[in-house]
DNA sequence: CCCTAAATGGTAGCGGCTCTCATCTGGCGA
DNA sequence: TCGCCAGATGAGAGCCGCTACCATTTAGGG
Protein backbone atom coordinates (compact mmCIF):
# COMPACT_ATOMS: atom_id res chain seq x y z
CA UNK A 1 0.00 0.00 0.00
CA UNK A 2 1.67 3.25 -1.22
CA UNK A 3 1.66 6.46 0.85
CA UNK A 4 -1.56 7.66 -1.60
CA UNK A 5 -3.44 4.88 -0.67
CA UNK A 6 -6.89 6.68 -0.49
CA UNK A 7 -8.60 6.35 3.15
CA UNK A 8 -11.82 4.36 3.59
CA UNK A 9 -13.99 7.48 3.51
CA UNK A 10 -12.75 8.13 -0.07
CA UNK A 11 -12.52 5.14 -1.77
CA UNK A 12 -15.80 3.72 -0.74
CA UNK A 13 -17.50 7.13 -2.07
CA UNK A 14 -15.49 7.30 -5.19
CA UNK A 15 -16.72 3.60 -5.77
CA UNK A 16 -20.24 4.20 -5.33
CA UNK A 17 -19.79 7.39 -7.32
CA UNK A 18 -18.41 4.98 -9.97
CA UNK A 19 -21.59 2.73 -9.60
CA UNK A 20 -23.55 5.37 -10.72
CA UNK A 21 -24.83 5.81 -7.61
CA UNK A 22 -25.12 10.13 -6.63
CA UNK A 23 -23.57 11.77 -3.65
CA UNK A 24 -26.33 13.20 -1.41
CA UNK A 25 -25.78 15.15 2.16
CA UNK A 26 -26.93 11.81 4.35
CA UNK A 27 -24.69 8.81 2.49
CA UNK A 28 -21.56 11.77 2.87
CA UNK A 29 -22.08 12.12 5.97
CA UNK A 30 -22.67 8.52 7.67
CA UNK A 31 -19.61 7.50 5.43
CA UNK A 32 -17.39 10.59 7.12
CA UNK A 33 -18.68 9.26 10.47
CA UNK A 34 -17.94 5.70 9.61
CA UNK A 35 -14.54 6.76 8.87
CA UNK A 36 -14.03 8.56 12.06
CA UNK A 37 -14.66 5.96 14.10
CA UNK A 38 -12.57 2.99 16.05
CA UNK A 39 -15.23 0.60 16.49
CA UNK A 40 -18.49 -0.06 15.69
CA UNK A 41 -21.93 1.79 16.11
CA UNK A 42 -25.50 1.40 16.48
CA UNK A 43 -27.52 3.57 14.04
CA UNK A 44 -29.14 5.50 16.76
CA UNK A 45 -25.44 6.03 18.30
CA UNK A 46 -24.83 7.67 14.47
CA UNK A 47 -28.37 9.54 14.26
CA UNK A 48 -27.29 11.14 17.96
CA UNK A 49 -24.27 12.02 17.09
CA UNK A 50 -24.88 13.13 13.58
CA UNK A 51 -27.29 15.56 15.22
CA UNK A 52 -24.80 16.90 17.94
CA UNK A 53 -22.52 17.96 15.08
CA UNK A 54 -25.61 19.82 13.45
CA UNK A 55 -25.38 17.61 10.52
CA UNK A 56 -28.83 16.03 11.27
CA UNK A 57 -29.79 13.44 9.20
CA UNK A 58 -32.86 11.29 9.11
CA UNK A 59 -33.19 7.42 10.84
CA UNK A 60 -34.35 6.07 7.95
CA UNK A 61 -31.73 7.54 5.27
CA UNK A 62 -29.10 6.17 8.15
CA UNK A 63 -30.85 2.47 7.71
CA UNK A 64 -30.80 3.07 3.77
CA UNK A 65 -26.59 3.86 3.83
CA UNK A 66 -25.84 1.17 5.65
CA UNK A 67 -28.21 -1.39 4.02
CA UNK A 68 -26.32 -0.01 0.67
CA UNK A 69 -23.17 -0.04 2.34
CA UNK A 70 -23.32 -3.39 3.92
CA UNK A 71 -24.51 -4.97 0.41
CA UNK A 72 -21.49 -3.75 -1.51
CA UNK A 73 -19.04 -4.95 1.48
CA UNK A 74 -17.85 -1.61 2.70
CA UNK A 75 -19.41 -1.87 6.28
CA UNK A 76 -19.44 -5.01 8.46
CA UNK A 77 -23.29 -5.84 10.16
CA UNK A 78 -22.31 -7.08 13.50
CA UNK A 79 -25.07 -8.30 16.21
CA UNK A 80 -23.41 -9.31 19.71
CA UNK A 81 -26.86 -10.14 21.88
CA UNK A 82 -28.81 -7.17 22.76
CA UNK A 83 -30.99 -7.53 19.86
CA UNK A 84 -29.30 -3.97 18.28
CA UNK A 85 -27.31 -4.12 15.25
CA UNK A 86 -23.68 -2.67 15.19
CA UNK A 87 -22.20 -1.42 12.28
CA UNK A 88 -18.30 -0.74 11.42
CA UNK A 89 -16.29 0.18 8.07
CA UNK A 90 -15.20 -3.61 7.05
CA UNK A 91 -10.89 -3.46 5.71
CA UNK A 92 -10.63 -5.91 3.50
CA UNK A 93 -6.94 -5.91 3.41
CA UNK A 94 -6.59 -7.60 7.49
CA UNK A 95 -5.30 -4.18 8.27
CA UNK A 96 -7.87 -3.16 10.73
CA UNK A 97 -9.88 -6.69 10.15
CA UNK A 98 -10.81 -7.58 14.50
CA UNK A 99 -13.61 -8.96 16.54
CA UNK A 100 -15.33 -8.54 19.16
CA UNK A 101 -15.32 -8.97 23.25
CA UNK A 102 -19.08 -8.33 24.84
CA UNK A 103 -19.22 -7.99 28.09
CA UNK A 104 -22.74 -9.88 29.45
CA UNK A 105 -23.16 -7.70 32.06
CA UNK A 106 -22.40 -3.99 31.10
CA UNK A 107 -22.79 -4.41 27.50
CA UNK A 108 -19.35 -3.10 26.83
CA UNK A 109 -18.20 -3.84 23.42
CA UNK A 110 -14.27 -3.99 22.70
CA UNK A 111 -12.10 -5.44 20.24
CA UNK A 112 -9.81 -7.79 19.94
CA UNK A 113 -7.38 -9.57 16.74
CA UNK A 114 -5.65 -12.27 16.69
CA UNK A 115 -3.59 -14.14 13.26
CA UNK A 116 -3.76 -17.44 14.73
CA UNK A 117 -7.54 -17.47 14.72
CA UNK A 118 -7.98 -15.78 11.13
CA UNK A 119 -6.02 -18.57 10.05
CA UNK A 120 -8.16 -21.02 11.33
CA UNK A 121 -10.91 -19.75 10.18
CA UNK A 122 -9.70 -19.07 6.81
CA UNK A 123 -8.81 -23.10 6.57
CA UNK A 124 -12.65 -23.49 7.26
CA UNK A 125 -13.52 -21.34 5.07
CA UNK A 126 -12.64 -23.58 2.16
CA UNK A 127 -14.34 -26.70 3.24
CA UNK A 128 -17.61 -25.23 3.74
CA UNK A 129 -19.54 -25.38 0.59
CA UNK A 130 -19.86 -21.76 0.83
CA UNK A 131 -18.82 -18.82 -0.72
CA UNK A 132 -18.00 -17.37 2.43
CA UNK A 133 -18.18 -13.43 2.25
CA UNK A 134 -17.19 -12.42 5.75
CA UNK A 135 -17.20 -13.84 9.68
CA UNK A 136 -18.06 -13.03 12.46
CA UNK A 137 -16.33 -13.92 16.20
CA UNK A 138 -18.01 -12.87 19.59
CA UNK A 139 -16.30 -14.03 22.80
CA UNK A 140 -18.88 -13.03 26.02
CA UNK A 141 -18.52 -12.39 29.21
CA UNK A 142 -17.76 -10.49 31.96
CA UNK A 143 -15.21 -7.19 31.71
CA UNK A 144 -12.71 -6.38 33.93
CA UNK A 145 -14.91 -3.53 35.54
CA UNK A 146 -18.13 -6.06 35.96
CA UNK A 147 -16.06 -9.59 37.17
CA UNK B 1 -20.67 -41.94 26.35
CA UNK B 2 -21.16 -44.36 29.01
CA UNK B 3 -24.97 -46.02 28.33
CA UNK B 4 -26.34 -44.31 31.94
CA UNK B 5 -25.29 -41.03 30.64
CA UNK B 6 -27.87 -39.02 31.54
CA UNK B 7 -29.65 -37.01 28.35
CA UNK B 8 -29.20 -32.85 27.98
CA UNK B 9 -33.44 -32.95 28.88
CA UNK B 10 -33.13 -35.01 31.84
CA UNK B 11 -30.01 -33.29 33.04
CA UNK B 12 -31.55 -29.80 32.37
CA UNK B 13 -34.41 -30.56 34.01
CA UNK B 14 -33.36 -32.22 36.83
CA UNK B 15 -30.32 -29.69 37.49
CA UNK B 16 -33.33 -26.95 38.05
CA UNK B 17 -35.55 -28.80 40.12
CA UNK B 18 -32.18 -29.09 42.45
CA UNK B 19 -32.16 -25.54 42.26
CA UNK B 20 -36.00 -25.02 44.08
CA UNK B 21 -37.43 -24.52 40.49
CA UNK B 22 -40.53 -26.65 39.95
CA UNK B 23 -41.67 -28.42 37.01
CA UNK B 24 -44.29 -26.48 34.82
CA UNK B 25 -45.57 -27.86 31.56
CA UNK B 26 -44.68 -25.12 29.91
CA UNK B 27 -40.78 -25.21 30.40
CA UNK B 28 -41.08 -29.13 30.21
CA UNK B 29 -42.30 -28.66 26.51
CA UNK B 30 -40.05 -26.22 25.58
CA UNK B 31 -37.03 -28.25 27.28
CA UNK B 32 -38.13 -31.23 25.44
CA UNK B 33 -38.49 -29.64 22.08
CA UNK B 34 -34.74 -27.89 22.55
CA UNK B 35 -33.78 -31.76 22.94
CA UNK B 36 -34.89 -32.92 20.19
CA UNK B 37 -33.82 -30.19 17.96
CA UNK B 38 -30.29 -30.72 15.92
CA UNK B 39 -29.30 -26.97 15.58
CA UNK B 40 -31.25 -23.93 16.70
CA UNK B 41 -34.54 -22.53 17.15
CA UNK B 42 -36.14 -19.41 16.99
CA UNK B 43 -39.00 -18.56 20.03
CA UNK B 44 -41.92 -18.08 17.18
CA UNK B 45 -40.60 -21.74 15.26
CA UNK B 46 -40.89 -23.01 19.24
CA UNK B 47 -44.49 -21.92 19.80
CA UNK B 48 -45.41 -23.06 16.14
CA UNK B 49 -44.12 -26.33 16.66
CA UNK B 50 -45.37 -26.63 20.42
CA UNK B 51 -49.03 -25.86 19.23
CA UNK B 52 -48.71 -27.97 16.09
CA UNK B 53 -48.06 -31.11 18.13
CA UNK B 54 -50.97 -29.58 20.48
CA UNK B 55 -49.52 -28.66 23.37
CA UNK B 56 -49.51 -25.24 23.08
CA UNK B 57 -47.39 -22.84 25.35
CA UNK B 58 -47.77 -19.39 25.88
CA UNK B 59 -45.17 -17.40 24.08
CA UNK B 60 -44.39 -15.52 26.89
CA UNK B 61 -43.76 -18.39 28.72
CA UNK B 62 -41.38 -19.42 25.59
CA UNK B 63 -39.44 -16.24 26.33
CA UNK B 64 -39.10 -16.61 30.19
CA UNK B 65 -38.21 -20.56 29.79
CA UNK B 66 -35.53 -19.62 27.49
CA UNK B 67 -34.19 -16.49 29.41
CA UNK B 68 -33.54 -19.17 32.41
CA UNK B 69 -32.08 -21.64 30.41
CA UNK B 70 -29.82 -18.91 29.11
CA UNK B 71 -28.64 -17.22 31.99
CA UNK B 72 -27.92 -20.78 33.87
CA UNK B 73 -26.02 -22.08 30.81
CA UNK B 74 -28.42 -24.86 29.12
CA UNK B 75 -29.20 -23.63 25.98
CA UNK B 76 -26.65 -20.52 23.93
CA UNK B 77 -28.45 -17.87 22.61
CA UNK B 78 -27.06 -17.31 19.15
CA UNK B 79 -27.80 -13.98 16.67
CA UNK B 80 -27.28 -14.75 13.06
CA UNK B 81 -28.05 -11.34 11.42
CA UNK B 82 -31.84 -11.47 10.99
CA UNK B 83 -32.40 -9.64 13.96
CA UNK B 84 -34.14 -12.65 15.41
CA UNK B 85 -32.42 -14.31 18.36
CA UNK B 86 -31.99 -18.49 17.89
CA UNK B 87 -31.31 -20.87 20.72
CA UNK B 88 -29.85 -24.07 21.02
CA UNK B 89 -29.05 -26.62 24.01
CA UNK B 90 -25.62 -26.09 25.17
CA UNK B 91 -23.13 -29.14 24.94
CA UNK B 92 -20.79 -28.12 27.21
CA UNK B 93 -18.58 -30.93 27.05
CA UNK B 94 -17.48 -29.58 23.45
CA UNK B 95 -19.03 -32.99 22.29
CA UNK B 96 -21.50 -31.18 19.85
CA UNK B 97 -20.01 -27.75 20.24
CA UNK B 98 -20.41 -26.44 16.72
CA UNK B 99 -20.78 -23.33 15.11
CA UNK B 100 -22.90 -21.45 12.26
CA UNK B 101 -23.09 -20.83 8.42
CA UNK B 102 -25.18 -18.02 7.55
CA UNK B 103 -26.77 -18.29 4.07
CA UNK B 104 -27.08 -14.13 3.18
CA UNK B 105 -29.63 -14.66 0.32
CA UNK B 106 -32.32 -17.14 1.95
CA UNK B 107 -31.74 -17.16 5.50
CA UNK B 108 -30.79 -20.79 5.72
CA UNK B 109 -28.36 -21.77 9.16
CA UNK B 110 -26.35 -25.11 9.30
CA UNK B 111 -23.42 -25.60 11.69
CA UNK B 112 -19.96 -26.98 11.01
CA UNK B 113 -17.51 -27.83 13.95
CA UNK B 114 -13.31 -27.15 14.08
CA UNK B 115 -10.82 -28.02 16.17
CA UNK B 116 -8.28 -25.56 15.28
CA UNK B 117 -10.13 -22.94 15.29
CA UNK B 118 -11.49 -23.98 19.20
CA UNK B 119 -7.81 -24.72 20.16
CA UNK B 120 -7.70 -20.77 18.85
CA UNK B 121 -10.26 -19.06 20.46
CA UNK B 122 -9.23 -20.31 23.66
CA UNK B 123 -5.67 -19.15 23.66
CA UNK B 124 -7.54 -15.87 22.86
CA UNK B 125 -9.59 -16.02 25.69
CA UNK B 126 -6.85 -15.78 27.61
CA UNK B 127 -5.32 -12.83 26.75
CA UNK B 128 -8.03 -10.66 26.98
CA UNK B 129 -8.91 -9.50 30.53
CA UNK B 130 -11.94 -10.65 30.54
CA UNK B 131 -13.34 -13.95 32.13
CA UNK B 132 -14.70 -15.85 28.81
CA UNK B 133 -18.22 -17.51 29.41
CA UNK B 134 -18.53 -18.47 25.61
CA UNK B 135 -18.16 -17.74 21.89
CA UNK B 136 -19.93 -17.47 18.87
CA UNK B 137 -18.40 -17.63 15.22
CA UNK B 138 -20.34 -16.60 12.20
CA UNK B 139 -19.57 -17.23 8.77
CA UNK B 140 -21.40 -15.57 6.23
CA UNK B 141 -22.03 -16.23 2.53
CA UNK B 142 -23.56 -17.68 -0.15
CA UNK B 143 -24.85 -21.35 0.55
CA UNK B 144 -24.79 -23.81 -2.27
CA UNK B 145 -28.36 -23.59 -3.49
CA UNK B 146 -27.90 -19.79 -3.73
CA UNK B 147 -24.40 -18.91 -5.13
C1' DC C 1 -56.03 -32.93 50.65
C1' DC C 2 -54.63 -27.85 51.25
C1' DC C 3 -52.08 -24.02 50.85
C1' DT C 4 -48.77 -20.93 48.92
C1' DA C 5 -45.35 -19.45 46.09
C1' DA C 6 -43.88 -20.48 41.63
C1' DA C 7 -45.32 -20.90 36.96
C1' DT C 8 -48.20 -19.80 33.23
C1' DG C 9 -50.42 -17.23 29.40
C1' DG C 10 -53.03 -13.36 27.39
C1' DT C 11 -52.23 -8.85 26.23
C1' DA C 12 -50.63 -4.22 26.21
C1' DG C 13 -46.60 -1.72 25.37
C1' DC C 14 -41.88 -0.67 23.88
C1' DG C 15 -38.16 -0.08 20.65
C1' DG C 16 -35.59 -1.18 16.60
C1' DC C 17 -36.22 -1.33 12.06
C1' DT C 18 -38.67 -0.96 7.47
C1' DC C 19 -42.01 1.01 4.18
C1' DT C 20 -44.23 4.69 1.96
C1' DC C 21 -44.52 8.83 -0.17
C1' DA C 22 -43.95 13.67 -0.84
C1' DT C 23 -40.12 16.69 -1.40
C1' DC C 24 -35.50 17.87 -2.58
C1' DT C 25 -31.15 17.85 -5.16
C1' DG C 26 -26.76 16.17 -7.62
C1' DG C 27 -24.99 16.40 -11.71
C1' DC C 28 -25.68 15.56 -16.70
C1' DG C 29 -27.31 17.34 -21.21
C1' DA C 30 -28.41 21.25 -23.76
C1' DT D 1 -25.09 28.44 -17.01
C1' DC D 2 -29.74 26.54 -16.62
C1' DG D 3 -33.33 23.07 -16.43
C1' DC D 4 -34.56 18.52 -15.84
C1' DC D 5 -35.38 14.22 -13.51
C1' DA D 6 -33.87 9.94 -11.53
C1' DG D 7 -31.85 9.10 -7.49
C1' DA D 8 -31.62 10.65 -2.65
C1' DT D 9 -33.69 12.30 1.45
C1' DG D 10 -36.62 12.61 5.68
C1' DA D 11 -40.97 12.48 8.37
C1' DG D 12 -44.05 9.42 10.02
C1' DA D 13 -46.89 5.29 9.99
C1' DG D 14 -46.56 0.46 10.53
C1' DC D 15 -44.52 -4.08 11.54
C1' DC D 16 -42.59 -7.40 14.47
C1' DG D 17 -39.65 -9.40 18.02
C1' DC D 18 -39.52 -9.11 22.58
C1' DT D 19 -40.70 -7.63 27.44
C1' DA D 20 -43.73 -6.16 31.29
C1' DC D 21 -47.70 -6.76 33.74
C1' DC D 22 -51.16 -9.18 36.14
C1' DA D 23 -54.87 -12.35 36.86
C1' DT D 24 -55.23 -17.28 36.97
C1' DT D 25 -53.48 -21.94 37.44
C1' DT D 26 -50.71 -25.47 39.43
C1' DA D 27 -46.69 -28.13 41.48
C1' DG D 28 -45.55 -30.31 45.27
C1' DG D 29 -44.24 -29.95 50.37
C1' DG D 30 -46.63 -30.27 54.70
Amino acid sequence: MAAAAPSWVDLTLQSLRGEGFRNGGARRAVVDLLGRQECCLTAQEMFDRLRDEGNPVGIASIYRVLELLSEKGFVQRIEVGSGVARYEPAHHAGEHHHHHLVCDRCGKVEAFADEELEAAIHNVEGRTGYRVAGHDVVLRGACGDCR
